[in-house]
DNA sequence: CTGAAAGCGCTTACAG
DNA sequence: CTGAAAGCGCTTACAG
């Protein structure tokens, strides 16, 4: 009736089955419940259907089983290594256990993600990777509407509406503060992304105003944002370095700020860390053969990725509930901090 | 008849129809094709649609139009800035085309890809970005026989089958040669992946051994291939070092090896340029920011995403022909590169 | 501009 | 263990 867009490769099920002799039933049966067919049939089929280059149609196949084996991932970017890897791995896994990944990116801001994550589900994603906080109204109510299992990742937000796979960014930020401020640091400063519809960004800028108040030490309002770019993180500490040439410690919210913080303080004359110390995050793979070395935030961008995959294919093939779990930062503590020397003139 | 594991949020078309007092091929007509539909029935029919939170349902989209509006990407690995950012590109190409992308990761070594790639086109991939020279046979009689655009990125292979945008590798490396031999250089080494399965690799060595022939230098047979690891960069050029201390040249094939052995050789106390000169190849973000600067070969990835996206895009939507499209490298002549100095003890 | 009907290519209860 | 039949949820020629 209608045109033929595609040329189909074979006639299929139903040429396989004539060339086998037996039923569309049959055929099926050998792909998808093989135990069901008898073996000399089967294994006659298979050969059949390989010979003549059959493969099920997705899409009927899809339609009929209602499974797609088609898993969404939503990631800001995938040109920032952590969510690269993660969605890596994620892939890698949901590979192995036979399914597909589909990506889209959104960008860091998470407050109009909604037709996004929907074009996933209406390209048949099954199941949901998310990262941050679900700031998104439509987008939450959708979650609970459609019950789709879904799974959101470097975040531990307090809502626990969606299930996370993730690590509470303040107390990340904090320990790295912490450990500056054990160090002898008093003046400090921090280079952060973009706020707008990031939750990792907001808990990790509450954490360090929180840290200096406690303190008691300066630079509560040294927050200065930007897009995570290197070349971006090398010109907000030159502005730093006018602004509050008094600071001694800078806390990057990505290693990419610091390598770009590192860079800026070399073309100054400023020796990291006898003048200045430089805290990252992420913990790149460049990280600890930066000279020097670079302390930064371990962030298990793999490890979510592999739970993520592992928890939402359960949801999926087996019914079972995504759960909540924590996994862990580490301060890697490198050359790029020291304490506060004498040589710094304050 | 049959149970039903999905819950789906509305009766599909059916219901919508019936809400809207109109008939299922006008609510299709309203989303597909909303210029044969009365204004005033269209808006209705949207906004009811919109109220009862109805979506088409995939699947049955799909086997009956024939259109998934699904492109696949084969990729080495994600983890790998150069891969990842040309998938970012091409995924937000065709995102903004109403397209999405389904990723799989394959490894570097292209001889055996094509059940991955099989499974790109089993979840209803119409077209597919690969990268490199395809060398798996089957991959090759399938793409023959089924007709499904495909482009490779990457590479620029002399056989012509398989439509490329990508770059000739073996001048790339053959210009990198020969401004090193220009600044003085005689003795050379390499750093290369693995060259199983990896004509990108393959070309470069070759590029690399002709031109130190040609100009009668020495170091042909200096290739030390490895994983793409910065670890490895050191390692190998630790080894580099020791095997052949008279080298005063290496051409890394990717930065991530750069680092590695800028890193290894600060640790030996050899200064780069001043004693050894490094490139790189991809220009990474961080390649300028490093001490010294990196020399490099920069290659475009996001680029080649962007040409991909939008050849397959036309190939499927307008049935135009995938052309091949050779995209441009440059060297990018940094600090970590000079003259083989008076300094160097040979 | 609209509706009734066919059918996309499978899978799976159902009956044997 | 196997086959005939129904139907997954849409879209689209076809006829009006």
């Amino acid at each position: 009736m209608d045109d033929k867009r595609e040329q189909r490769l074979s006639g299929g099920v139903a040429a396989v089955a004539k060339a086998a002799g037996v039923s569309k039933s049959t055929v099926s049966r050998a792909f998808n419940l093989p135990d069901l067919v008898r073996e000399d049939v089967r294994v006659k089929i298979l050969e059949i259907a390989a010979r003549m280059n059959y493969r099920p149609h997705p899409a009927a196949r899809a339609l009929r089983s209602q499974r797609t084996h088609i898993f969404g991932a939503a990631i800001p970017t995938l040109d920032y290594a952590i969510y690269a890897r993660m969605v890596n791995e994620f892939e890698t896994r949901l590979s192995s256990l036979g399914a597909s990944t589909i990506v889209i990116t959104t960008g860091f801001d998470n407050r109009d993600v909604f037709e996004s994550v929907r074009q996933l589900v209406d390209r048949g994603a099954e199941a949901l990777l998310l990262v941050g906080e679900v700031q998104d109204a439509r987008l939450r109510d959708y979650l609970r509407q459609s019950q789709i299992p879904v799974v959101t990742t470097y975040s531990s937000p307090p809502d626990r509406s969606v299930p996370s796979v993730g690590f509470d960014n303040y107390m990340a930020t904090a320990g790295a503060i912490d450990y500056l401020i054990g160090l002898g640091h008093r003046e400090f400063a921090m280079i952060a992304g973009s706020t707008a519809g990031n939750d990792r960004q907001q808990a990790r800028i509450a954490a360090y105003r929180d840290m200096i108040a406690k303190a008691g030490a300066n630079g509560k309002d040294r927050v200065y944002c930007h897009e995570f770019e290197m070349r971006g993180g090398a010109n907000v500490m030159k502005q730093i370095l006018r602004d509050h040439p008094e600071t001694t410690a800078v806390i990057c919210n990505s290693d990419v700020f610091a390598i770009g913080a590192m860079s800026a303080c070399r073309k100054l004359g400023l020796r990291v860390p006898e003048d200045i110390s430089i805290v990252g995050c992420d913990d790149f793979d460049f990280a600890e053969l930066l000279e020097p070395p670079l302390t930064t935030i371990a962030v298990p961008a793999a490890e979510m990725g592999a739970i993520a995959a592992q928890a939402l294919w359960e949801a999926v093939a087996r019914q079972r509930p995504v759960v909540a779990q924590d996994v862990a930062t580490r301060l890697v503590v490198r050359g790029s901090t020291a304490p506060p020397g004498a040589w710094n003139v304050t």
